[in-house]
DNA sequence: TATTGGCTGTGTTTGAAATCACATCATTTC
DNA sequence: GAAATGATGTGATTTCAAACACAGCCAATA
């Protein structure tokens, strides 16, 4: 089931690839569209494939032995993931999950070896993506060291922020969703929503989150006392 | 100041490097001799040095607005360190620390990268090692998902422990620098400490720390509610 | 349009760890 | 070996978010 190589040139992982490896990706690629909640990719499986995303919101996701989750990353549309498994060969350490319906590409992990050994250019890009990965994972993890929920629920609104160019958050992700990747709990992402929605800070558009002020947010996870009332 | 290439090859990095190669790094290399404390990289800065931990260990940490410090990871003997900064070329997101008196090997970035590029072998290594830090670092992010600082403590001692052969951890971190990688106050380690010494479980003999029961801080870390007494 | 299931909002209670404060024990350093 | 510095041990207090319980809301689906 092959993809419009035009489609593939959208990833930065593409745009400079030769007309004829294109093709070879093209025809092993495989257009995949799941709903909101569907699994994507199992921990300890070794799918090994790599993911495109098109359309959508994923989010990397570990389950602890007594069932408690930790959310690890987001997947925002064109990211790719999945990439870890190509490249050390190892079965996935965490489960990818559909926060909302999905569109993405799959290529088999052979094709992606292939490609990383074939051209620089897609080696250096998985690489770097590695690399950024990790980068966020620490970044995250400093996230967690924050004292107060409150300062957390924005610092992690920031990073969502941040990574659209305007100032919206497309696909917005549930209370209970953000509450596993600052280590809290829903109730109180939901008691922090209602605060920065009565300081104006923030604003409720069905799907879409719209920050009215960013610098309130920044401040309150910098720890200057989210304001008085 | 060259290292004697026999000590390079002590680095798996190394092991496989033909002579000529070899050469080239040992010429470049530096040997550098740190007291307890030091800062070894610093934030922000883009030092880009590979550096091959000989001697101690070090601690990966970054630091927060508010001057709380979290605990991103360790640098175990023989493991290297720096090696985000040499693929991204980005000033480093973290600081490292010496926690003990440490001897290690520096190598300047521009000649790793030489190297990743004329060989496959180091330049997978490298992806690789990129790869297991990231692992790690989800590993850790999943293991602050753990609701009791207990818990936290019993697997953070299990990492620790399976990284070294035997049931001993050399160079033991204290307690606060436990407690930064677990989101915890190093009171509530020492009273973690006091609670497996008193069950028997660990054992203190000076710098090094003795696991003598490697199940209970398994079910611990587990939930399953760390005994009676 | 009625029904269902997931999401969000909100009050109350409770427990456990952060914080503060200080004592004691080790270890460097002069 | 004395003094200083850092590491560990321990009690008392306080705070604040987790947990529980349930109500209202919205959006999909039949």
């Amino acid at each position: 089931m092959p993809i419009a190589p035009l489609i593939l040139k959208q990833f930065d992982l593409f745009k400079q690839l030769p007309d004829d490896m294109l093709e070879l990706v093209s025809n092993q690629a495989q257009l995949v569209e799941v709903p909101k909640r569907k699994v994507v990719m199992e921990k300890n499986m070794h799918t090994h494939s790599l993911g495109l995303l098109l359309e959508g919101r994923l989010q990397g996701i570990d389950v602890t032995i007594d069932g408690r989750e930790a959310g690890l990353y987001f997947v925002d549309t064109f990211d790719f993931f999945g990439e870890l498994s190509v490249v050390d060969q190892l079965p996935a350490s965490e489960f990818i999950i559909a926060l909302t319906a999905s569109k993405f590409i799959m290529i088999p992990a052979p094709t992606i070896q292939q490609l990383i050994n074939e051209s620089a250019i897609v080696s250096n890009i998985i690489n770097r993506r590695l690399a950024q990965r990790l980068r966020e994972s620490m970044s995250q993890r400093t996230l967690l060291s924050m004292p107060s929920p409150m300062q957390r629920v924005c610092a992690q609104l920031m990073q969502l922020t941040l990574k659209s160019n305007n100032a919206t958050i497309a696909f917005a992700p549930t209370h209970q969703e953000i509450a596993i990747m600052i280590n809290t709990t829903r109730e109180t992402v939901t008691r922090a929503f209602q605060k920065l929605q009565a300081d104006g800070v923030l604003i409720r558009d069905g799907n879409h989150l719209i920050i009215h002020n960013l610098e309130y947010l920044k401040k309150t996870a910098n720890g200057e006392s989210s304001g008085s009332s």
